[in-house]
RNA sequence: GCGAAAGUGGCGGAAUUGGUAGACGCGCUGGAUUUAGGUUCCAGUGCCGUAAGGCGUGAGAGUUCGAGUCUCUCCUUUCGCACCA
């Protein structure tokens, strides 16, 4: 065997053995288990970024894993191909967004399979195909038909001076990112589909995830927003009533203003004949959308000078416009209880609006400063109300049930159940995205495109000018007959969210060319059974997938309710601390490290550095240190295979040394095993085997039994190694004499005789201090072992002159005398 | 602002169920070998201290025989917030 490790040589041949015996083509196979392993898709950006390294490389060796644990493993690749970027770099390189985009597929495709990542390529997938969104155009149709999409308007970022739509992120300050005037709110009539009409089934199927990171599960829980509340009616002075809805009816007596959105038509009546409030409302329409941005921005509010007469006392209470109160949560308009929420308290405390304390602490405490806020006034646990008449003396759930029955007997309210989660929006008056298959006809109204019209293709020979879509100037593309009656009618221009294409790519990869949406091999591969990608997809991407998974089983085409059975969430790759970025500068292009190391190190180095779920430090030294341990590997099958034959493993006759390393070695393929299979923790299955690497060193001169233990090792170590580092991995294996595909050998088994121990090490505590270590027999009994322990002459100095108060024997591990 | 995490040597990290803090790797120091050099091998390496010993897991408190791990308060950083993907 070569002593010289030529990754570049090594890595070739493997890859060519891989092609020529088609080893990652999967289809169904029935008499084995199946494993669906799947990584959250690329958006082709251009190049491989090293976080796509590291989220594909965990895929790739959890697939290579269950591959090894006999299981039919499909682990397929494709494109998130729509998307803005292509349309910045078609402003910016004056190139058509389609080409740009699969330019870029092909650079990133052969960067993966430089990789050597085990793809069924013959299901790569991307998005922006017609052959895809065609599916997705027609499930939008059968969803339009069931009456989940609907149309309402909603607000955008809009730019004046651009005339165009912009996304959150191309909002700067409040201002446009491209020509630096302020941005406004503006309402377009919009695509939403009712992901509200599953929040109760998203929530409650989240407990049913128990492979999902509990952070995860309650991001989304969270996200969702289930609350208990009463829908109330506060009267107008002139006629009509004011919806709210709250949470805490129980504070309801010391409700003591209104507050409205400045869109609210309460608010926009009132503007009619006031000037200054016109202007503040007018004010309130600056700036973006986000909501980060709405929560972060001073509070301000405005007297729309009208009443609203308080559904219990009767009491007038002042209508405010408040620009925290959005036109499109619930009714656009809250009741304010400053004495008991701490957003009101501001606001009251600011405009010197008036401060009633309706609830007490449960003890004598019913001192109230009303000049600063106290966490405990917003309790719902030991307090009691006050102040609030016939509703005295009530605990939270006695106050809230008495104060709803009361509105419910008045007919002015209801219990109500209320979720945060929103309807998912999914127009984008974007170019690179899947047309949206309506049509308008002034006599019909909206139609879905009838389903041997679609696909909807998006013409991909456009002009592309960077303000607005250019198929809304295409005549050629929206001037249609209606499909209903056949006079002209108009298509619709604004294309889906790229979420949509990204919400059920996982099921398509099934039979990702049939002339259906879905056939019988989904469901004989979903749910998948085991996702991996970023954690800044945990509310969004997993909730719409999850979504789209329950909306494609009630429209038959997969018979499971979730579509990822267990999820591991990457963390991010830094360097020098901070996200890679180039405007920092601190962008590692891993291909740069593939050509000079070999795409074994940088797999090693991006399982090594850290856990996975944890944000990684990115370290050119580090992965020096991976490189050095595949010589090293290397090297020591080299001296293993030049030492001769190697005889047959004879267990009873083993020296001590020799059995010490059997020992290791098996100690090491039980941790190993663990880490991959239960804690997805690679780093530490590397860790191990690199320590059982070192203590083969105390094997010696390569005699008799020490080559068979030593061989025994090795072919373990190979196997272990094998989905991690595949390429090095599969030459070691036929060199050492295997004509076997070694992705298709089992994993190795623990030999439970092999760790036995005659005596075992324990510590001996003083006052929680270690002071001494004792070698015991492993049978010894808790009675000699405290007696030893105290005969140590370290112990002794620490007991003498003291009393020993307690012993506390933990069996194998220490000994702790407390003494003073 | 709201929601979710993280914080351990010079650095990345380990400690899985409350039981020896610092495994493994990087870096560094000393030595050996070879070479023009990279390489390779051996030894050492949390901090203070000659030592005995003491101190030490973001800060502060608490529970416990025993806390990196559990509880509370605070600080810092990261992610998400619905049109980035």
């Amino acid at each position: 065997m070569d002593e010289f490790y030529d990754s570049q040589q090594i890595e070739q041949a493997a890859q060519a053995f891989w092609d020529n015996s088609s080893s990652f083509k999967v289809s169904q196979d029935n008499s084995k288990g199946k494993f669906y392993c799947l990584s959250m898709l690329p958006y082709p950006s251009g190049k491989l970024h090293i976080g796509h390294v590291r989220n594909y490389t965990i895929g790739d060796v959890i697939s290579r894993y269950q591959r090894m644990q006999g299981k039919n493993v499909l682990q397929p690749m494709g494109w998130d191909a729509f998307g803005m970027p292509a349309e910045n770099a078609a402003i910016q390189n004056n190139v058509p967004p389609a080409q740009w985009t699969f330019k870029n597929i092909d650079e990133m495709r052969s960067q993966l399979q430089r990789l050597g990542f085990a793809y069924d390529w013959d299901r790569e997938v991307a998005t922006c195909h017609p052959e895809y969104y065609r599916w997705e155009q027609w499930f939008f149709t059968r969803l339009f038909e069931k009456g989940l999409a609907y149309k309402k308007v909603a607000e955008v970022n809009w730019c004046e001076t651009d005339q165009t739509v912009l996304a959150n992120e191309q909002v700067v300050d409040g201002c446009c990112w491209r020509c630096d005037n302020p941005v406004e709110r503006r309402e377009i009539s919009q695509w939403f589909i009712k992901i509200t009409d599953y929040a109760q089934e998203l929530l409650d199927d989240l407990d049913k995830l128990d492979g999902w990171p509990e952070q995860v599960r309650t991001m989304q829980r969270n996200w969702i927003g289930r609350s208990e509340g009463v829908n109330l009616r506060f009267g107008l002075e002139d006629g009509g009533d004011l919806e709210v809805y709250t949470t805490r009816p129980d504070t309801l007596m010391g409700a003591t203003y209104v507050a409205v959105a400045a869109k609210h038509p309460i608010a926009v009546k009132a503007a009619e004949n006031n000037p200054a409030l016109a202007a503040f409302i007018d004010e309130q329409g600056q700036g973006g959308v986000a909501e980060a941005d709405m929560a972060t921005m001073e509070k301000l509010g405005m007297p729309t000078g009208a009443n609203a007469i308080h559904p219990i006392t009767g009491e007038s209470v002042p209508i405010w416009v408040a620009n925290f109160v959005l036109m499109s949560y619930g009714s656009g308009a809250v009741m304010s209880v400053p004495g008991h929420d701490e957003r009101d308290f501001e606001f009251a405390r600011k405009y010197e609006l008036p401060i009633v304390q309706v609830i007490a602490k449960n003890s004598d405490e019913h001192q109230y400063d009303t000049s600063q806020w106290s966490d405990w006034y917003a309790d719902k646990q030991d307090v009691l109300t006050i102040n609030s008449s016939q509703f005295d003396g009530l605990d939270f759930k006695a106050a809230f049930n008495a104060i709803a029955d009361h509105l419910e007997s008045e007919g002015k309210g209801e219990r109500t159940v209320n979720f945060r989660l929103r309807d998912w929006g999914v127009s984008r008056q974007r170019y690179w995205g899947a047309p949206i298959p309506i049509i308008y006809c002034d006599n019909c109204g909206a139609l879905p495109v009838p389903e041997q019209d679609l696909p909807v293709v998006l013409p991909t020979d456009v002009e592309f000018e960077g303000i607005g879509s250019p198929i809304k100037k295409m005549p050629e593309f929206y001037q249609v007959d209606c499909p209903k009656c056949g006079k002209p009618a108009t298509r619709e221009t604004d294309t889906f969210d790229t979420f949509m294409e990204s919400s059920w790519y996982y099921a398509r990869y099934c039979s990702p060319r049939a002339e259906v949406m879905l056939d019988d091999e989904a469901n004989y591969w979903t749910p998948v059974d085991q996702y991996i990608g970023g954690i800044e997809h945990a509310i969004l991407h997993l909730l719409y997938a999850r979504f789209y998974h329950k909306l494609m089983r009630d429209e038959g085409l997969v018979n499971s309710d979730e579509p990822f059975t267990r999820l591991l969430t990457q963390g991010m790759v830094l360097k020098d601390g901070s996200k890679m970025s180039k405007s920092k500068g601190n962008v590692v292009d891993p291909q740069g490290l593939i050509d000079q190391y070999g795409a074994d190190t940088v797999r090693l180095f991006s399982m090594f550095a850290a856990p996975p779920e944890q944000s990684l430090e990115w370290s050119d030294s580090g992965v020096e240190g991976a490189h050095r341990f595949i010589k090293r590997l290397w090297k020591l099958a080299a001296n293993h295979l030049a030492a001769g034959d190697v005889p047959a493993l004879d267990t009873e006759a083993l020296n001590t040394t020799q059995r010490d390393v059997r020992r290791k070695l098996h100690e090491t393929i039980a941790k190993v095993s663990d880490d991959y299979g239960r804690r997805q923790t690679f780093n530490t299955a590397i860790a191990a085997i690199m320590e059982l690497s070192n203590d083969m060193g105390k094997l010696g001169d390569r005699e008799g039994q020490d080559l068979a233990v030593e061989r025994e090792a090795i072919t373990a170590m190979v196997l272990m190694l094998a989905p991690i580092v595949p390429h090095v991995c599969h030459s070691l294996w036929q060199q050492l004499g295997n004509s076997s595909n070694i992705m298709d050998e089992s994993w190795p088994a623990t030999d439970e005789s092999a760790l036995v121990r005659d005596s075992i090490e324990l510590v001996v505590q003083v006052n929680g201090k270690v002071r001494a270590k004792l070698g015991v027999a492993a049978d010894a009994d808790k009675d000699s072992i405290e007696a030893l322990a105290k005969e140590q002459p370290n112990v002794q100095k620490f007991i003498e002159g003291a009393t020993v108060r307690k012993v506390i024997v933990v069996p194998g591990k220490l000994v702790n005398i407390v003494a003073n």
